[in-house]
RNA sequence: GUGAGUGUAGCUCAGCUGGUAGAGCACUGGGUUGUGGCCCCAGUGGGCGAGGGUUCGAGUCCCUUCACUCACCCCA
């Protein structure tokens, strides 16, 4: 029996690695002008670290986390999202301190121990942009207009849709929450099962039932959107209005809510139709209470994660990158011209070309047709006709033409044509 | 954790009511003894996820188990 990767884990092979560097690259292009910084934390922390802040009774913290003991018995976890780990580096090394905002991102791998399914794995990753010390909207709306920036750059942008809504602030949800429990209890009948539970544990969450008696009883409940205080009606409505500014395409979503606890207010999702029931490919929102609560300033904080598994599904679709190959490849024949063919490689590589060529004594037709699975560019075509006539063919494989190259000085002439 | 579906050559899949494995692609070689992409020919390659049962005989029926996939759940 051969070995097989852990399920849910994931080899992402060299032909896929091209969308996940064009992915990285214009984000990383984006977030430098945006003035974000990357900063990389470790992927393992302190279990208590992600009950704090994810939340205990959260379905990731209760029952997602890939949780061990280390040999002093202490309680480690693989992170399951990044933003605690940013949280937890920022307290811990006094970023704050540095004044004004700070602006970070990160990208990497996370886990979480759920049934793997399509755009679901149990390791993924996400890259993750966090913006602490501003607690204004514009902030909000920075992030959002870097967001679809960034995927009108690679090309995403005119299949996704820009979910918006705010949760609220620790003044005027609770208060939300209350009429719709009391709303919920009354049409408790009519629920799931799964949202009777959700009832008790997090009632926001019923919102993203897909039940159809679920969401009829949602129909007629009571809207987050008529409950904000007037600070956070103000908060929203600049957001909103700074994306029209800009001419970004969104929907405000009353049923948007998050699977984690720490979000306040502004909260936005990208989602696109194309991928299957997971179909949420970014997310984020503002999350003002987390830096305090995990010990740190009370400083406010908003940020987003995108899902780079589902973004290079997306890429793999609308988008046909094309081949790399070699800029040369040697077919030589003989032992001899296989010599000289090997220092010309070097030679040529050691300023920056791609060539190869053949090491086994092959004909010149297999050698050709390795150069055109390669997809190489030119071909040198060395023999001991060429040797003796001191000149060698050089083949231009997308038009098939050929030309004559004088042996002496060789690689200097080849330099000049490719 | 729950439900459904699928597991046959490297890949994609065919194999009717059980009779002793097949196609396309890929790979190798040849047609063109030194020239790729198209075409033609030939060859290499699996014993049908694993285990057990029924049967004269099982990819084909039954049971168990494992894996994968999709959906629920949850979320990026």
């Amino acid at each position: 029996m051969e070995f097989t990767a852990v399920k849910g884990f994931k080899d992402i092979l060299p032909d896929e690695i091209p969308y996940w560097n064009l992915l990285e690259e214009e984000a990383k292009k984006i977030f430098k002008v945006y003035g974000f910084q990357e900063i990389r934390t470790p992927i393992v922390e302190k279990t208590e670290l992600f009950k704090r802040s994810i939340g205990q009774e959260t379905d990731i913290v209760s029952k997602e986390m890939y949780t061990f003991q280390d040999s002093k018995g202490r309680s480690l976890s693989l992170r399951p999202e990044a933003t605690a780990s940013v949280v937890r580096a920022y307290i811990q090394n006094r970023l704050y301190q540095k004044g004004g905002v700070q602006k970070l991102y990160s990208i990497g791998p996370m886990f979480r121990h759920e049934r793997p399914q399509k755009g679901r794995f149990r390791q993924f990753h996400q890259i993750n942009v966090e913006e602490f010390g501003d607690p204004g909207p514009m902030s909000d709306a920075e992030l959002i207009v870097m967001i679809t920036e960034l995927f009108k750059r690679i090309g995403l942008m005119e299949g996704l849709s820009l979910n918006l809504n705010s949760l609220g602030c620790p003044l005027c949800r609770p208060k939300f929450r209350e009429v719709l429990v009391k709303y919920l209890e009354e049409k408790k009948q009519y629920l799931c099962s799964d949202c009777q539970r959700r009832l008790e544990l997090n009632p926001l969450r019923v919102f993203d039932c897909k039940v159809n008696s679920c969401q009829d009883v949602l129909n007629d409940a009571p809207s987050i959107s008529d409950y904000l205080c007037d600070s956070c009606k103000e908060h929203f409505s600049y957001v909103q209005y700074t994306l029209k500014e800009f001419e970004i395409n969104f929907c405000v979503n009353p049923k948007l809510v998050r699977g984690l606890d720490y979000y306040t207010r502004t909260t936005f999702e990208l989602h696109t139709s194309e991928l299957g029931t997971q179909n949420a490919v970014a997310g984020g929102g503002r999350y003002d209470g987390l830096v305090k609560l995990l010990g740190g300033p009370d400083q406010p904080a908003i940020g987003f994660a995108i899902g780079m598994e589902r973004t290079v599904e997306l890429l793999k679709k609308k988008k046909q990158l094309q081949i790399q190959g070699p800029d040369l490849f040697i077919a030589a024949l003989g032992e001899e011209a296989r010599k000289k063919a090997f220092s010309w490689m070097i030679e040529l590589r050691r300023d920056g070309f791609w060539v190869e060529m053949e090491y086994e004594d092959k004909g010149l037709k297999a050698q050709m047709k390795r150069a055109d699975r390669l997809c190489a560019k030119k071909v040198l075509i060395v023999g001991e006709d060429e040797l003796s006539k001191k000149r060698a063919a050089l083949r231009y494989m997308d038009t098939g033409k050929q030309v004559e190259i004088e042996l002496s000085n060789i690689t200097k002439a080849i330099k000049e044509v490719i």
